[in-house]
DNA sequence: AATATGATAGTCT
DNA sequence: GACTATCATATTG
C-alpha cells in the first residue's frame, strides 16, 4: 500500500528508483542527470545539490592511469559506489558511470538533507544544517559513509544504498570543478541553482 | 571576507 | 619526498 507522495522541505518527494541503465550511459550525461535525486544510505540522506565529472581521458580522474588500485572500481559495473580517503583524513563518494571496462565516476559534492535529520546532526557534531552535507568529506561523515561500502552497489533491489529520480524539473548549472590542479579549466561541476547547501556558490557571470 | 595552516594516509615520482 | 577530487580552525584586514 502506497500512500501519498510526501512533501519534504517544500519539494515534491522522489520518483522512482535508478537502475543501471541510467548509469550505464556517457558519464556527460549522467553528472548533470543526478542533480535533484533522492540519495538515500541506510535511509538516512537527501536531495543531490552538487557533482563533478570524472572520466579516462581526464588527468584530474584518477581512472587516468587505468584501472589499477583504488581505481579500479571505476572500470566495474554502473551504478556501484566508488568511495576512497581523501587527504589521509575524509571520505568521498563517487558514482560509477558508463559501461563496465570504462572509467568514468561522478563525484558527490553536496545534498540538501532531508532524510534522517538527527542521525546526521549527531555525527556532525552539530554543525549547522547547511553544512552537514555541503561538501564531498562533509557528505559522507553526515551519511556515514566509508570504505566498507566502495564497490557497493547503489543500484540493486536490495542493499544500503538507493537513488531515485527527481520529482519535477530541475535548474541546472554548471561551472569549473573545485580542489584539483590538473584540468581544471573544465566546467564539469554541475549544480541546483540557488541551492543554499552547495559546497561553494557558483559565480554568477559565466567563466 | 580573505588567506593561512595543520591533520593524516594512499599513491606517485 | 611530494602531492592530493578536504575540512576546521586561526589569523589578518
Amino acid at each position: 500500500m502506497v500512500s501519498a507522495a510526501p512533501v519534504v522541505g517544500g519539494a515534491a518527494a522522489a520518483g522512482p528508483r535508478l537502475g543501471a541503465d541510467f548509469f550505464a550511459r556517457d558519464v556527460a550525461q549522467v553528472a548533470p542527470g543526478l542533480i535533484g535525486c533522492l540519495l538515500l544510505v541506510d535511509g538516512v540522506g537527501g536531495v543531490i545539490v552538487e557533482t563533478e565529472r570524472y572520466q579516462e581521458d581526464d588527468p584530474a580522474s584518477h581512472s587516468y592511469r587505468g584501472p589499477r588500485g583504488r581505481a579500479a572500481v571505476m572500470f566495474g559495473p554502473p551504478g556501484h559506489l566508488y568511495v576512497y580517503r581523501s587527504y589521509g583524513i575524509h571520505w568521498c563518494a563517487n558514482l560509477v558511470c558508463e559501461p563496465e571496462g570504462r572509467g568514468a565516476a561522478v563525484l558527490l559534492r553536496a545534498l540538501a538533507p532531508t532524510h534522517g535529520l538527527p542521525a546526521m546532526r549527531a555525527r556532525r557534531r552539530d554543525r549547522p544544517d547547511r553544512l552537514l552535507c555541503a561538501g564531498p568529506g562533509r557528505l559522507c561523515q553526515a551519511l556515514g559513509v566509508d570504505g566498507a561500502l566502495d564497490g557497493v552497489s547503489a543500484v540493486a533491489a536490495e542493499g544500503r544504498v538507493a537513488l531515485h529520480a527527481p520529482a519535477g524539473p530541475v535548474d541546472l548549472v554548471s561551472g569549473l570543478r573545485i580542489g584539483i590542479t590538473r584540468a581544471a579549466d573544465r566546467a564539469w561541476r554541475f549544480g541546483m541553482r540557488g541551492s543554499p547547501f552547495l559546497s561553494r556558490p557558483f559565480p554568477a557571470a559565466p567563466e
